[in-house]
DNA sequence: CCTCAACCTGACGTAAACGTGAGGTACGAG
DNA sequence: CTCGTACCTCACGTTTACGTCAGGTTGAGG
């Protein structure tokens, strides 16, 4: 598969996906004209990669945690870091629980407001 | 109240309360030497300034929403965008549940594979 | 009056994850 | 063989919420 249709299946930019090599979360194989050449599994490879990145883990602590991730084999430091993420992970959920609430308020008073000026 | 000591209470620098002064979040009184004089509410402003950053307000979002925010009273149009800030952060909060649950699985694969070996 | 920490205004630096050309190459269709 | 589209490698631009000097001013204590 190219790098277009890798785009394409994935939804992220042929920009990204050259990022991501460039970072090393990726890697292809290449034509003899130089272009790049997926597996299949890259689309998965791709995905995980935006969940990790959507959880707000950096390009740096993947490319750390990736092997892990899909080998299930970790050092104890790897572990750690497995934990801390999770945890770090939790409490943003927190935070943003307590913001929603918090705006969910506001949205209540308004309305209400609205509601009782009509 | 002077900045530092609005910075050290609220736990954000002398620098970022500058610079939510410069995006008109937070206003300040002077003295007659041109220092800043913040009442003591200035401190509830910070701190959900705060709450907004954290749940992923850009400051232009947070300029435009503090208003009713503060005094409950919007437009048709802040409403609207209260709610979508709101979905938003759901929508967040449901990302990093998965992106949670996904490392939790891994944390005890780990684990299993770890005492397994042991 | 002197000192010195705390404050002031520019103004440039930073990091992350790409976006966006510029200028050239590869490949499938006809 | 030629076309057009997809691809290639630099390499600079973008955004946000500040960090970090530089060079000068203010204000409370002694």
């Amino acid at each position: 598969m190219r790098i277009g249709q890798l785009a394409r299946r994935s939804g992220v930019s042929v920009r990204a996906l050259r990022y991501y090599e460039e970072q090393r979360l990726l890697e292809s194989a290449r034509t003899p004209g130089g272009q790049r050449d997926y597996p299949d599994e890259a689309l998965e490879r791709v995905q995980l990669i935006q969940d990790l990145f959507a959880a707000g883990l950096s390009s740096r602590t993947v490319v750390e945690l990736l092997p892990c991730v899909s080998t299930g084999v970790a050092t104890p430091a790897m572990l750690d870091q497995l934990i801390t993420e999770r945890d770090r992970i939790a409490a943003r959920i927190q935070d943003l629980t307590r913001a929603k609430t918090k705006l969910g308020r506001v949205i209540e008073n308004v309305t209400a407001a609205n509601v009782a000026r009509d």
